[in-house]
RNA sequence: GCAGUUAUAGAUUAAAUGGAUAAAUCGCCAGACUUUCAAUCUGGUGUUCCGGGUUCGAUCCCCGGUAACUGCUCCA
């Protein structure tokens, strides 16, 4: 009953609802995927679930493409790319729901019940069942005169399924052997009274369709799959699937304290972290350790390390906390990793407020000249104004912090910098640090610490900027002086 | 309430399928290096949910609890 797929023949599938922006979770799902057909050498399609009317939004839907494109999670079928089971949302299948309803109700899987939710609520409490109990099948068998008589008096049904009355199980992927006795799952809805399916119709359906043959998917929906695979039941009955996918339920990520990640806190948003300064490796490489692992003493990789490596049946079923220092740490070593020109031009975008757009040739000489002090010096991009931004600001517009003004003396060391550095003449980093100790701290006998803490407030203006040195050979000479005077003006 | 899932350091993952000091990374603390911050290196911190049982020996097997989480929506 359940698929024997395997290697190439694997089908699974990334199936978002685009309601609201895209959360860190739905993208490990998205990942563990994508990374399963990447190792498998299968398919993953991407469908869009929007039968939601009132909570689908096209902006949501434009993000979830922004989404995946920025972190290069590519699919083989689908939304913009086609396959041979267009289209691939849900808002324009209608047609094909409805045929399928029309063949289930037909076969008699499906039958009409007019209950409203409070109607049940109330039945439930009349029969001393709990409420929260929910629905008891109860109109399984209405007669046409019941169902002639409720429609006159105005009510419009929806459609149930009809679950067989027996235990179901599965053998999950991530988890193992999962058993529902009868009973705890019931008839439940998969038609609005106006006609809409609901998603408890149109995933399974469209899974049977699009031939799925592997359903990774959050922990979320676990208690759903003895119902999703109830109306494969159905849907293998009608001739419109021939086997049952697999399942596996990937573990929840959680927030501060063990709660499920909100979509309320910002840490669940995507592109909160890509404005922050993540780049698509380390936040992939971070979100693929959410549940999973390459090996025991490694846990920075690259995607086709892990594409070659992952394996469902390795998930761990733990719940992952979303921890955001180790994945600021996990994209600090990816950004060293990255080579250093492309390090470069990323971080044009995070110097927005200090670069031209497009930057001029002067601005990307210096950008050329300053990444390579900095590439090991960052976790996230968004640090690149604070550590850059002095090379970019003219001399008189330079601010200081108030926790990097220098004490009482400070005065005197910038005069004698200032003595020292207009006597030299080849204006290298070397140069200039010789120079200096010799002046500074061989001759007047300061601390480094002191002496240099004070020309870097003068230059970068704060306590804590990229190697002293290096920073004045790239603003040069001229620039160097008139800061350490500047400066020096202001105590 | 019913059903289901989960339980290894503060966090994420390993190993150990009944056997010796349960490991790595992040975090935290300290030290080294140093031109600030990083990076790097060294050291420290700290772990098998609880209670029984079987056994020479249990983190693992059995029984019974506990806690957290999720679902039981005409949301997805």
């Amino acid at each position: 009953m359940f698929t024997t797929a395997t290697g190439p023949d694997v089908r699974v599938r990334f199936c978002p609802s685009p309601t609201g922006t895209p959360h860190v979770g739905l993208i490990r799902t998205a990942l563990f995927n994508w990374a399963y057909a990447r190792h498998t050498g299968g398919s993953l399609v991407f469908r869009i679930e929007d039968t939601d009317v009132a909570r689908d939004s096209e902006e949501s839907y434009l993000q979830l493409l922004d989404a995946l494109g920025w972190l290069g999670i590519d699919w083989d079928e689908g939304i913009g790319v086609g396959g041979p089971h267009e289209p691939y949302r849900q808002s324009q299948r209608a047609g094909i729901y409805t045929e399928v309803i029309e063949t289930l109700r037909a076969s008699g899987h499906l039958y009409e019940s007019f209950a409203t939710a409070e109607e049940i609520e109330a039945r439930n409490i009349a029969n001393g069942r709990d409420p929260k109990q929910g629905y008891d099948n109860f109109e399984r068998d209405l007669t046409d005169e019941d169902r002639i008589a409720l429609r006159a008096a105005g009510r419009e049904p929806a459609l149930r399924l009809r679950v067989p009355d027996t235990d179901l199980s599965f053998d999950d992927l991530v988890r193992g052997e999962i058993t529902f006795p009868a009973g705890s799952f019931v008839d439940f809805v998969v038609v609005r009274p106006n006609g809409a399916p609901l998603y408890t119709f149109v995933n399974p359906v469209d899974d049977a369709l699009m031939g799925i043959t592997h359903v990774l998917r959050g922990e979320d929906l676990l208690s759903s799959t003895p119902r999703q695979i109830a109306l494969y039941h159905a849907l293998i009955d009608i001739g419109l699937a021939s086997a049952i996918p697999r399942f596996g339920h990937l573990p929840y990520v959680t927030g501060d304290g063990n709660k499920k990640l909100s979509k309320r806190d910002p840490e669940s948003n995507l592109f909160h972290h890509r404005d922050r300064g993540f780049i698509p490796e380390g936040l992939l490489n971070y979100l693929s350790l959410l549940g999973w692992s390459l090996s025991h003493d490694r846990d920075v990789f690259t995607m086709e390390e892990m594409v070659a490596a992952f394996d469902v049946v390795d998930v761990n079923p733990n719940p992952a906390r979303f921890d955001l220092k180790k994945a600021e740490s996990i994209n600090g070593d990816q950004i060293r990793l990255l080579p250093v020109e492309d390090f470069t031009r990323r971080l044009i975008p995070y110097l927005g407020d200090y670069l031209a757009d497009p930057p001029t040739g002067e601005q990307e000489a210096i950008l050329r000249e300053a990444a390579p002090l900095v590439q090991e010096r960052m976790q996230l991009l968004g640090e690149a104004p604070a550590l850059l931004g002095f090379l970019f600001t003219p001399d008189d517009a330079l601010e200081y912090d108030a926790d990097a003004l220098p004490g009482a003396g400070a005065d005197l060391i910038l005069d004698a910098a200032v003595g020292a550095l207009e006597q030299l003449n080849d204006w290298s980093h070397e140069e200039i640090e010789r120079v200096l100790r010799a002046e500074l701290i061989d001759g007047a006998g300061l601390k480094p610490r002191v002496a240099f803490g004070a020309l870097r407030t003068a230059i970068s203006g704060r306590r804590i900027s990229p190697p002293l040195f290096e920073s004045m050979e790239i603003i040069g000479k001229e620039s160097t002086i008139a800061r350490i005077e500047r400066l020096a003006a202001r105590l």
